[in-house]
DNA sequence: AGTACGCCCTGGCCGC
DNA sequence: TGCGGCCAGGGCGTAC
């Protein structure tokens, strides 16, 4: 389940072997991909010839610049960007649903067990209007100050964090995380949070999401780096699938409970 | 604006 | 070993 930290371990990987290079040939084989935008055939036909001119991501996004417009290219639950430097290694299987052909060479392919993952073209001028996503959590113009502004609002802190139109990039994994190493408990009011809490949550945030990124990502199921590769992280989840195990800091059972749709785990002692 | 729910999709897992 | 049924869950649409 790709979030912030895997979406931009893989941005990172791939950056150097995509920016300045021209796209030569797009197959996009699963129309569903492009559900939100125009159909497959026109997708690659207004791909085709144009450099890259930048990899960015916001949010879970990549934002592929192409100058004019911009390559949208979001995982869901189970998609892989995977990179194969060579056209002859390439080994596309049944979940292999787009790949783009690079000049000099190269294949990025797009491959996507579950298919909720979207690949679409926006005017680069309109990327930010339409994709309306809230804060980057690891710009400097994310403080503290700014997430108690976001927890003015009446809902739980659980589904305020997965909100990608308040904060952008955190899903269900990071979520956890965070609200565990600041002892918060996810059914907590977010106006409740006193300003020592909210401290505390945005520097778990922060350390979270960057230390997801240091250690590659985490691979629940399905989530590799471009070079098909498993992150580390899942070894330091501290209460992430973790529930009926002890808790790290003082040994009661991880709790599971449904919140917002989601599974959500926390230490019922650690976490008020 | 919040909250809840269904939908999309498939592999993995459980129970019989 | 086989199979039906359920579950995970990001984001969106819809309803209240």
């Amino acid at each position: 389940m790709p979030e912030l930290p895997e979406v931009e371990v893989i941005r990172r990987d791939l950056v150097r072997w995509v920016v300045g290079r021209r796209i030569r040939r797009v197959e996009i084989t699963e129309p569903r991909l492009t559900r939100r935008g125009e159909a497959p055939r026109q997708v690659e036909k207004a791909l085709v010839g144009r450099r890259v001119r930048a990899l960015r991501r916001r949010g879970k996004n990549f934002v592929f610049d192409l100058g004019q417009d911009s390559l949208i290219i979001r995982l869901g639950m189970t998609g892989q960007l995977l990179w194969w430097h060579g056209h002859d290694d390439f080994r596309p299987d049944q979940h292999t649903h787009a790949r783009f052909l690079l000049s000099g060479s190269g294949v990025l392919a797009y491959r996507d067990i579950r298919k909720f993952g979207e690949i679409f073209l926006l005017p680069s001028e309109s990327v930010e209007r339409t994709l309306s996503l809230g804060v980057e959590p690891l710009e400097a113009i994310f403080t503290p100050e700014v997430l108690r502004r976001l927890c003015a609002s009446s809902s739980k802190i659980k589904p305020l964090l997965l909100n990608q139109a308040k904060i952008a990039g955190i899903g269900n994994i990071y979520a956890d995380e965070a609200l565990f190493r600041s002892g918060i408990r996810p059914t907590r009011r977010a106006a409740s949070l006193g300003w020592h809490e909210i401290r505390s949550l945005h520097r778990a945030i922060r350390a979270v999401l960057q230390a997801g990124i240091r250690h590659r990502g985490s691979s629940i199921s399905d989530y590799r780096d471009a070079y098909g590769r498993p992150g580390r992280f899942v070894a330091l989840h501290r209460v992430y699938h973790r529930h009926g195990k002890p808790c790290c800091r003082c040994g009661t059972p991880i709790r599971r409970i449904v919140l917002g749709q989601r599974g959500t785990h926390f230490c019922p002692k650690c976490q008020r």
